[in-house]
DNA sequence: CTCCTGACCCCTG
DNA sequence: TCAGGGGCCAGGA
């Protein structure tokens, strides 16, 4: 049966945000059956096995901006994989409205392994 | 078992 | 826009 951690449901909800689009936390969480626990995504990121590539890069905060501290190494390599997908970043903001990723919840939930 | 720490979020001023 | 403050709770010490 479906016997996803929590943590193993917010990665596969990650990889499903498409290249080009972003997603913040707190909409990760709640994808993952997680209402409210967006901090708790921001730890299952920083866990996540380097196994196999997840693409923790598209997920940002709520204000559309990169959650690491301008001047760390993270924020730059970040900012980079996001504008090798062609994402405009501007001092570390992105505009939800124009790259958030909005998927067809339906079809979305339906295929969902929990 | 308790204490502390977050790649957060929402609301207020 | 920006800063506080309260809320949240899984891990590590």
């Amino acid at each position: 049966m479906n016997k996803l951690t929590p943590m193993e449901r917010i990665w596969f909800i990650v990889n499903l945000i498409p290249r080009g689009a972003v997603l913040p936390y707190g909409l990760v969480a709640d994808l993952a059956g997680l209402p409210g626990r967006a901090r708790y995504v921001s730890k299952a990121l920083k866990l996540a096995p380097q196994t196999q590539p997840l693409p923790w890069h598209r997920v940002i905060n709520s204000q559309g901006k990169i959650s690491f501290a301008k001047d760390s190494e993270s924020f730059r390599t970040q900012q980079e994989l996001l504008r090798l997908e062609g994402i405009t970043v501007n001092a570390g903001k992105i505009s939800l409205s124009q790259y958030q990723w909005k998927p067809d919840l339906a079809t979305l939930v339906m295929g969902l392994p929990f």
